[in-house]
DNA sequence: CTATTTTCATCATTTTACATGATCTCTCGA
DNA sequence: TCGAGAGATCATGTAAAATGATGAAAATAG
């Protein structure tokens, strides 16, 4: 009892093309007694014939049975071919897809600007971006092999992968343009006690920032929580609150908002962009890596030393 | 250097699915060693690694290699799978496709009949229906497996294919409706030298047409001629002169017409089906022609004797 | 830190499948 | 009736595959 094999079809597809079983032996390098044998196999893996052997020196036909094989027959043997053109593009570094996981902040400027750059090295690239709201989920899905490359923040501790710095995204106030802070060029940061904040809904960006402001004396008190930065810019724009919102997630193009640094400054968040182990690393994503850590030199605070 | 089987590409899929070489094993049946072996045959058909294998007890993973590759696997085996379906059912005559040949007179009574008690049987087969004007190239197609069976018109001397007769069609005479048809119950044969007639346009039925005249001694006249049996009984219809057609393709619901038989009735053409040899004969094929059998006893004037 | 467990790779061996070359058999055409 | 051409068959050597046992690496438990 045998099964089909590759082997089969391509004698089938060889045979029905070229009449014979002697003729399509030599155009498959094998003796006639192989291909013979071969279709043999099929059949009898089959259960019932695919050509009809009229005997003398006539041609063979496809049976019912073989025409109906044979059209699965070239659609696999393509899909074969196509298998492997896929594989060589994926090595060449030309072709294939690329998962990258994200998160708000880097979405709005680092991701476009490298995306970009990608793209104009190697434009038959498909780039398909995932966007999550904590560290874990993406560490989660990279490790699973379900996205190639992403993008994290702050310290990240995970031995299965590795980590490269991109730089520092330092968190700023995002207030109402008034007369009150027309002149600043820092907020001060006991102030905030008294406006109370705008802020992220939750997630691990949030938790880091109220860490920051316990350690200059400020216990956070929100006015407003969001997960939309535009929705948050807004807000702080309308004089509600000043909002504390990373770097790279504020639109600085805003002329109703002043962008300021905290006095005291707290820790800025680093931003890491997260890779799998060498074997599980496309060539692609070690290109987008490489691009990432220029634009990141180029955007980004680079930290201190 | 191997190439790429089957057998590889369902251990890949066992793999990835089971997460370890050792149950991926059990799942298809084989020792561990095989499975490992033919993921290596698979790697080296291939060039590259399709797992990392971290080592421990730890799951394998996946190489972007390995994801392309099985994408396409998974399609291939799916489309075994379907393969190996369409033929059972191909068998069980249930399913696939029958191509059927005919021509015009069939066409408009007999083969939609013949067609609604076979699609009534099995109704997921799809027929395909190929309209040809004369009888060989009807021949030629189901010789060359273009056609799983096909009707044919008149005798027939193919010893490559088998034939049925399913029974006679007259000619007959289609003249318009007026004082001198009126009473008549047959049209008189020598009064078609006088009128000329309407025919068809060429090929084979038409020079039976013309022999079986010229045989009660009248030699034919072509007022008009076209190959659309509609237009024929049309301008049979304005009374030009009478149309000499085959029964089957007159619509009798005309009241415009009358429609005689020619005295001395011309030797009438005797519709058969025409099948491949048992080998190259679809189970679907076979009831077609048993189908068409009883409809020819029902429909069709049988042969004296 | 060692023992244990889990997992895959490797090796030698057996078993199976495969390809070959030499006939056989069949059909058609001369 | 015979020969040419086509596939089937057979015996045989060879290559590939599966096996079972063993080994190595890494995580886990004590």
């Amino acid at each position: 009892m045998t099964s089909v094999e590759i082997r089969y079809l391509e004698a089938l597809r060889a045979v029905a093309e070229e009449g014979t079983f002697t003729d399509a032996a030599i155009r498959l390098g094998y003796s006639q007694a192989a291909v013979s044998q071969q279709i043999q196999s099929l059949e009898s893996a089959l259960g019932h014939a695919v050509f009809d052997r009229p005997g003398g020196p006539r041609a063979v036909a496809l049976t019912p049975t073989g025409r109906a094989c044979l059209r699965h027959a070239e659609v696999i043997l393509d899909r074969l071919d196509e298998m492997r053109a896929d594989i060589d593009l994926l090595h060449a570094g030309l072709g294939g897809r690329l998962a990258c996981g994200t998160f708000q902040s880097v979405s709005v400027e680092l991701l476009p600007l490298i995306v970009g750059r990608v793209l104009g090295e190697t434009p038959d690239l498909q780039i398909r971006v995932v966007e999550e709201d904590e560290n874990e989920p993406l560490i989660a899905r990279l490790i699973a092999g379900d996205l190639d490359v992403t993008f994290l923040a702050g310290p990240v501790r995970e031995p299965m992968i590795e980590t490269i710095p991109l730089g520092e995204d330092p968190f700023v106030v995002v207030a109402a343009h008034d007369e009150f802070t027309r002149d600043l060029s820092a907020f001060p940061a006991p102030m905030l006690a008294g406006t109370g904040i705008i802020g992220e809904s939750a997630g691990t960006a949030q938790s880091f920032i109220e860490d920051g402001l316990r350690s200059v004396g400020v216990t956070p008190r929100y006015r407003f929580q969001t997960n939309d930065n535009g929705a948050m810019q807004a807000m702080a724009r309308t004089g509600l609150a000043p909002a504390l919102m990373p770097l790279l997630a504020v639109n600085t193009d805003d002329p109703g908002v002043r962008v300021l640094p905290l006095d005291p400054p707290i820790p800025p968040r680093s931003i890491l962009l997260g890779l799998p182990g060498p074997a599980l690393r496309t060539l692609a994503a070690t290109r987008f890596a490489q691009i990432a850590a220029d634009v990141g030199r180029e955007r980004l605070a680079q930290p201190a030393g």
